[in-house]
Parts: structure tokens; C-alpha cells; sequence
DNA sequence: TATAATCATGAGTGGCGACTCACTTTGTCA
DNA sequence: TGACAAAGTGAGTCGCCACTCATGATTATA
């Protein structure tokens, strides 16, 4: 978790090499931004046309940056999973522990009422690329969470991690269809919530 | 004879007028099973071929039946929405009050980790044709069902009938992606049911 | 059985969307 | 500024899939 931070690039480009020229560098995040907007729209479904429209050029464009739908797909997830483990590490220090997990939760949730592209991509098999990484380091960070969250005492012993992604999944995929609104969403989770609390915990 | 009769039918076909060839009846219920079968393996993005394909049929026989993708997957929807229908109304009346809901709630998550089809048909906007009256009479099952467990003092008495549905939903959705074993679902809905108990329910 | 419907067939149509490539434009560096 | 490689362009290719229709097969009725 924590990723030790790549310094200051948002680019998402790891480990490669050479240093890419300007207006390269330039539409490159021009059509990430698109896709992610026109993705969180639309889904996953929408076309590569509409994505290079959006970003404002062509069609090949977007495949010199990215091959494949795929690995632009593949692209996005990372920086949002990117995002997302930022948002854990803060809360795995900072924040009150025995809530630490809720809060993310809850956060993550929210997310995906919003863009439908988190849960398209979890619901993509491809996810076993260099993706994997992030998915694991995502995990261990809810990991982290919640074994803090059992050791303050908030969350219940016999809850284990599969549990908790599975019930995260869960809600992230209920939450796009149908049509819920922030009251429904707090409701719901309360109720999850409410589930994976200890006796004690419950005030 | 004839006249308001269609038999003892389970074709679906309702309101509707006159009689079917007994080849084309016989034909109806292959591609429906086929039609099952296949998008429960592959989800709804399988193609309409590959139906005819199982079903043995040619794919304008498939056509004919029904006019359109939609009112294939429509057809389905309402078949299982049926024998859903089933299963709620005998456990309204024949079984523990206070656990009914539960019960169903397993039942449908169950059929749902084998279906691709509940979940994608719950995802897809057309479920506002004829389908809707299936869902409303599921909907009223299920309010029936939480009111009997509320009354029953199992389920607390601030859950909503919207929260149900949207944890339903939400778990049923879970339930396809992330390889789900029985054990899995199992500890995931004790968690769920969890929350939804008052306190004196839990055992 | 003869006849007239209904029904089945499957090659064909149209459209869409991922991906390519020959060519043009642009940035960079000497 | 000139020259070259890197990047951009977009019409075109290819495959997939929902859906059609002229033709031939089956069933129900006289």
C-alpha cells in the first residue's frame, strides 16, 4: 500500500523510457481525461470514436497511445485504483481507525455511482495485467483497514477480508442501476455497516 | 372451446389471440430453454445465433418467435420474475415469518451466481415494457416479506423496503464477478442479515 | 388426399465499432 | 533555419451481429 509515491507525475507511464514529446505528452492526458469522462457517461460500451471526439483528435491517435481499448481501459482503472490507494493511506494513519474502513467504503461507493467505468473494469476479465498490482495493492490496503478496525474494536472478529471486497463489489455494482440517490446509498450502507459491527460497537 | 383458453401453458404468451401450430409451440420452448441456457453461460451479449445454434433452429426461426433481441431476453426476464413470484408467495405464507425474507434473499443471490441472465436483464434500461408489472409484483413480495419479518421483531423496523431491494440488487450483481464460492455468499449474506436484525434477533 | 394456410430456412443486408496505414504535420535539435 | 524523427490524421478494412425475405417444408382443414 502507499505505493511509496512515483513523485510527481500523473502521467501513469511507469517504468518505461524514453521521454515522449510535448504534444504527445499533451493529448495523451487530453484523451485519458476523455475517456474517463465519456466512459463514466456511458460505460464501457461507448466507442473509441466518441472517446477521440471528445478528446479532440482523431481516431488513430488514441490507438498510437493505447493499442487497444483494452489498455486504455487498463489505463484508467490504474489511475483511479492510483487515486484510491492515495485516499487509503491517509485514512490508514490519519483517521480514527475503527472508522477508517467505513469512511472508505462509503467513499468508494460514491465513486461508483458516479462512473460507471470502475465497475465496468471490475467486471472485465482483463484485469490480469499490470493491473493485477493495483488490484492487489488496493486489497492490501482494505486489508489494512480492516484488521485496524477489528483491533479498535469496531468491527467484528469473524469478518474476513474476502467479505468485505465482496460486499464492496457488491454495493459498487448496485449502486449504478438503479438510479439511487445519496439518501438510499447512506441507507444502505448503514445497513452493511450495521452488519460488520461489533455488538459494542453499535450505539 | 378454444375461446380464453391457452391451456395449461408456461409459454408466456399472454392476452394474446390465436392458437400456434403445434410445431411452432414445440420450437417457442427450445429457444426459450436454449435461450437460458446460453445467456446464464455467456451473459446477454451472446449472440442471437449462437441461441438458434443450441436451440437447433435456423436463426430466422429465432426472428419470428421474437421480433427483437429485447423481447427475447424480455421473455426470460418474465419467466423467471414467475418463478420467483412462486417461491415468495409460499414463503409468505407457509414459512417462519421472521426468516422468510431471508431466505429469499439467499435464494435469489443463489440463482443469480448462476444466471449472467437476472443480473444483465436488471442492468439493461428495457425493463419497462411489460416486464415492469413482474417487478412490481416482485417488489410487493418482497415489501410483504419485510413487513412480516419487522412485525415478527427479526428485522429492524427503520430498513426500507428501497434498502432491500438495493442491497438485493447489489449482491446479486457481486455474486456474478469475482468467482463466488458457496462459502463466500454464504458469510457475505450473514454479514447483510447481520444488519438487518434488531438487536434481540441476534442469537 | 388435396389445399391453403402457417412455419422454417439460411444466405444476405446494413450498420457499427475496433483497429490499420500511407501520408501529412509538427516538434526538436544541431 | 533546415532536416529528420516523432506524432497526428482519417478514410478504409475486417469481423461481428441484429435483423430480413424469397423460397421451400409442415401442419391443419375440407
Amino acid at each position: 500500500m502507499t505505493t511509496t509515491n512515483p513523485s510527481a507525475g500523473e502521467t501513469g507511464e511507469s517504468g518505461g523510457a524514453r521521454p515522449l514529446r510535448a504534444d504527445a505528452r499533451r493529448n495523451r492526458e487530453r484523451i485519458l481525461a476523455a475517456a474517463e469522462a465519456v466512459f463514466a457517461e456511458k460505460g464501457v460500451s461507448a466507442s473509441t470514436e466518441e472517446v477521440a471526439a471528445r478528446a479532440g483528435v482523431a481516431i488513430g491517435t488514441v490507438f498510437k497511445h493505447f493499442p487497444t481499448k483494452q489498455a486504455l481501459l487498463q489505463a484508467i482503472m490504474k489511475g483511479l485504483l492510483g487515486r484510491l490507494d492515495g485516499e487509503m493511506a491517509v485514512l490508514a494513519d490519519d483517521d480514527d481507525p475503527g472508522e477508517a474502513l467505513f469512511t472508505f467504503v462509503a467513499r468508494m461507493v460514491e465513486q461508483a455511482a458516479r462512473k460507471r467505468t470502475v465497475v465496468g473494469l471490475l467486471a472485465e476479465t482483463g484485469v490480469d495485467l499490470q493491473v493485477a498490482s493495483s488490484v492487489r495493492m488496493l486489497r492490501d490496503g482494505i486489508e489494512t483497514l480492516l484488521v485496524r478496525s477489528q483491533e479498535a474494536g469496531t468491527v467484528r472478529d469473524d469478518v474476513r477480508l474476502d467479505e468485505v471486497i465482496a460486499l464492496l463489489t457488491g454495493i459498487c455494482q448496485g449502486a449504478l442501476h438503479a438510479g439511487w440517490d445519496d439518501d438510499l446509498r447512506r441507507r444502505t450502507l448503514a445497513i452493511v455497516f450495521a452488519g460488520l459491527r461489533t455488538p459494542e460497537a453499535h450505539r
